[in-house]
RNA sequence: GGCGAAGUGGCCGAGUGGUCAGGCAGAGGUCUGCAAAACCUUGUACAGCGGUUCGAGUCCGCUCUUCGCCUCCA
């Protein structure tokens, strides 16, 4: 079964072929780190961490680039404009450098809980000025890139095919849209910097074969995607608002600069919504991920996230978020209910569940697809363990080992190590099962004396402590819910 | 204005021509002391109007609406 990956380049599915065999070179756009992370970078980086898991359960070895902004990209791309993450270090009080090193940390953290995994190397653009600068040097001397007052200016004519991602290829068409006029040093209002000179308050500035200044927003990505991947890569991944102009101009400006096609594979996934309008940091209605943590279990938001494909939109309501708490539930539930069940006799074959499931996941990571698959898998094994015959322990295992490999492995959505656990440490939880056996006896012998008031009582109570109680045919079960 | 997406049942959300997505919610039922869970049953959905076709959410055209990008943005 070969993988199919939808390429923003061609705008059709593609087959999927490595540059190199079994070898997967792949670098995604990472965060500016002025700021906690929303719901956005939550749909961004869980995709494209399935994305990575996928590849690798299949067999490739992926090497997976994603840088950490910590400098450069302006308020706006005209000569005014500041930079972010000194407008935060102003508004805070401290120096640029605590801003990125604070937002990173919380950055990883909110990943942590989403389950995302890091990427093998996340370069900082900062830490890799001498590599823009060089790329900066090679594309003056081809004559790409031109420098007028201590500003390097990208040549947008000289390079044949700019625009050709997101199909603005007509300067003309687009200088129309431009809104102001901005004076510039720019021979054409499309070439965009590579390298800004500094005023004197300006903090984070480098010095350069063309004075004090700091790169412009579009280099780093090329940078540091060719100093660790190499002048050609699988894949680039991204965010589509980033399609024009930042993933245009590192196109334009790596293959002026190297010759070679950049990224033969580029993945764009889609907005997050709210109320149907994008959600975004500028706009102020974005949905922080430490406060929705708060409320919601990190996993019900992957879960959610996943229920979607990943080029479509996604709108975030309450109510959205609750189908999902319910839904993950139910996966959990079955998951638990295989681990814990009695050995039967009858025979329960996964494979067409595991079939259905690379298909999905091997057509453009169709996830919504795969979760249904699992949302079957589940009912199938319900009903096979509501009948008497139950299920045999070969067909438990392999059964188990399914929704270990696809729920946990691949999808990151069911936790490997126990259905309870929430991260709780191990130690906690044996202690919990002991005192659980303990109310769970005293429970019993009420029911037994038909005290339903009293056991009745204790179910009660232990619901508020945010622990389940159901009476099946093999006993009574519980299991701690998501504390939200 | 230019470039690009999209409109699916109460809600979310798949589906590139011919049985069925799936989840949540709702209704009825089985089981249970009662719950919960699970299972069973239950929904004339495809923005509108034309067209192609034996057959169209699925292809084509037009209309309406929404959204993204063209300024930092996952």
């Amino acid at each position: 079964m070969s993988l199919f990956i939808y390429n923003s380049l061609s705008r059709t599915k593609e087959k999927f072929e490595t540059l190199h065999p079994e070898i997967v070179s792949m670098y995604v756009c990472g965060p500016t780190v002025y700021g906690h992370a929303h719901l956005g970078h939550a749909k961004s980086y869980v995709s494209f961490d399935v994305v990575v898991r996928w590849l690798r359960q299949s067999g490739y070895r992926v090497k997976y680039v994603q840088n950490i902004t910590d400098v450069g990209h302006l308020t706006d791309d005209a000569d005014e404009g500041e930079d972010k993450i000194i407008k935060q270090a102003s508004l805070e009080k401290t120096d640029p450098m605590e801003i990125a090193q604070f937002y990173t940390r919380s950055f990883y953290e909110d990943m942590d809980r989403l389950e995302v995994l890091r990427a093998n190397i996340a370069p900082a653009a900062t830490a890799h000025i001498p590599e823009q600068i060089a790329l900066i040097e090679r594309l003056v001397t081809s004559g790409h890139a031109y420098e007028v007052n201590g500003n390097v200016y990208f040549a947008v004519k000289s390079f044949h095919g700019y625009g050709k991602l997101s199909g603005r290829t007509d300067q003309n068409a687009l200088q129309s849209g431009i809104r102001a006029v901005v004076r510039s040093d720019k021979r054409e209002s499309s070439d965009f910097a590579l390298w800004k000179k500094a005023d004197e308050g300006h903090l984070m500035k480098w010095n350069s074969p063309w004075g004090i200044g700091y790169p412009g927003w579009h280099l780093e990505c090329s940078a540091m995607s060719m100093k660790y991947l190499g002048e050609s890569i699988d894949i680039h991944g991204g965010g589509m608002e980033n399609k024009f102009p930042h993933h245009d101009c590192e196109i334009a400006q790596s293959e002026a600069a190297t010759g070679k096609p950049y990224v033969r594979f580029w993945m764009h996934n889609n907005m997050v919504t709210i109320n149907g309008i994008k959600m975004g940091k500028s706009l102020k209605n974005s949905v922080n991920l430490k406060e929705l943590f708060g409320e919601t279990d990190p996993l019900v938001i992957r879960f959610f996230i996943l229920q979607s494909h990943y080029r479509s939109q996604l709108d975030y309501s309450e109510t959205a978020i609750k189908a999902s708490t319910t839904g993950l539930e139910k996966l959990r539930e079955t998951q638990k209910r295989v681990r814990e069940q009695k050995p039967g006799t009858g025979i329960f074959d996964i494979k067409p569940f595991a079939d259905r499931f690379a298909e999905a996941m091997n057509d453009d990571f169709n996830t919504p697809i795969a979760v249904a698959v699992l949302f079957e898998l589940s009912k199938a094994i319900n009903t096979a363990l509501d009948h008497p015959e139950g299920i045999s322990t070969d067909s438990r295992k392999e059964a188990e080992k399914f929704l270990e490999s696809a729920g946990s492995n691949t999808l990151g959505i069911l936790n490997p190590e126990n259905s309870n656990g929430h991260g709780e440490n191990r130690e906690n939880l044996k202690k919990l099962g002991e005192v659980m056996l303990i109310l769970l006896e005293l429970r019993n012998e009420a029911r037994k004396n038909k005290d339903f008031a009293l056991s009745d009582r204790i179910r009660n109570r232990l619901l508020d402590a945010g622990i389940e109680i159901k009476d099946t045919k093999e006993g009574v079960s519980w299991s701690a819910k998501s504390r939200y």
